[in-house]
DNA sequence: TATTTATGATAGCTTTACTATTATTTTAAA
DNA sequence: TTTAAAATAATAGTAAAGCTATCATAAATA
């Protein structure tokens, strides 16, 4: 058995992703009951579509048909659910590296393929799960920071609500140091190559004067830029 | 004359710093009134202590002794007086880095600066203004982020609002290519080292295990690593 | 069939975010 | 110095956000 993200079968022969989720994160589990699925679905749209801070638990429940109050017994607040989308994301993003460099022997391509599947668009799963992949890929570019940029930051990280993302960098730190076990900084060039394929994306479409991408908008060039920062460090003498 | 940030000679022969501010960003200027500089004075402070999402003009107005609608006639909401003081807060850098790197001819001397002065914790300018640039350091780095990270950056965008970003990326962006000229991302790179400086320094505070600095928690290392990151980088063959 | 459990419907309360009105004070022009 | 203009304080009020509580009903389970 793995820990955290799992793929276990689901009925009709769909493979169904199962990420395990922090129980702290919320009052009653989502994943359990049709309307739990719903909120989680509708709260992608939503906050895909009206951006975070005027996101509102009514708003939700009138979209999903459902009251307010119906909202509170999943989630205690928008933030745990915030939270909570950003734990599934980096789950999710951890067993897709898992999945995807599987069988990649060189360390060196391991690593670029990450940074293409961080920095790339991401195709929704269509039938994998109740939550489009692509939304919430552009959600976490936009909205995810905020999940930790908050005075919660310390007690959030206490109950573990952080550990997905950690356990991603340090799954990519590993690959860091396979490339060059020398390298001294392996967690936070993991970090950095994360929060930079996110940024320079955002930075791309709302700000490109703040990157080198503003003409042709081609998230190629963003790879091509990060794969050229990182190995340029990881280089051996 | 200089644009932007320019210095200039304030009563009592101490040297006052006047960054230039957009005009849309505000609907009174609050560097022209005491309640306007109490205003930015006590906003630093409060954001500072209670995050800028439990941050409200009542609490501000009461720290201050006037009305919430007496905040209101200087700002039209609390997104706006974020917007203003990164602003702020980057016109400031952007002179500091042009002060403190005057008489240095070796850019890759400069660019070191720029970077120290970016991962640093800065000493309060205590008579220098109504502005507490530690404390306000600090917001940026927790808060920053979220000046743009919103619905509006479009719009925001359109009115300048982020011309002091673009402007010190642009700058650090021209001693990136003083170093080499033939790199290819220097304006994305000079984002990576801001927003990293600031990411670095919130994660090893809050989320160590995303950093390799978890151990001594010195900016020191931070240093240490955005340097080493910048120029394997800018290391010509 | 009885009973637990989840949901829906409704109400209500506090805080936030904002606007408007009038009185009063300060500043600056005549 | 008077007078008018501008800024501030005091107060009130509204709509929405953020949350809790209650009770009836429907669905799942024992």
């Amino acid at each position: 058995m793995l820990p955290s993200p799992q793929a276990a079968k689901a009925e009709s022969m769909k493979l169904q992703l199962q990420i395990q989720m922090n129980e702290a994160l919320y009052l009653r589990n989502p994943e359990s009951s049709e309307l739990g699925k719903n909120i989680l679905k509708h709260s992608v749209q939503l906050i895909h579509k009206a951006g975070f801070e005027a996101f509102t638990f009514k708003k939700l429940a009138e979209d999903i048909g459902t009251t307010e109050a119906g909202i509170y017994r999943y989630f205690e607040n928008k933030h745990k659910l915030l939270v909570y989308l950003a734990a599934w994301y980096w789950g999710w993003v951890e067993y897709q590296i898992s999945y995807q460099t599987n069988n990649i022997e060189d360390p060196a391509v391991k690593l670029k393929r990450v940074i293409q599947l961080l920095a790339s668009a991401v195709e929704d799963d269509e039938e994998t799960s109740y939550i489009n992949e692509s939304l919430l890929h552009q959600i976490i570019i936009a909205e995810g920071s905020k999940a930790y940029l908050t005075k919660l930051v310390e007690a959030d990280n206490k109950q573990q609500f952080f550990k997905p993302y950690k356990e991603l960098c340090a799954a990519i730190g590993n690959i860091i140091l396979e490339c060059n076990p020398k390298y001294k900084y392996p967690r936070s060039l993991a970090s950095t190559i994360i929060e930079m394929a996110h940024f320079q994306t955002f930075f791309m479409h709302y700000l490109p004067s703040l990157t080198d991408f503003g003409k042709t908008k081609k998230q190629s060039e963003i790879i091509a830029y990060l794969n050229d920062l990182v190995f340029h460090s990881l280089k051996k003498k």
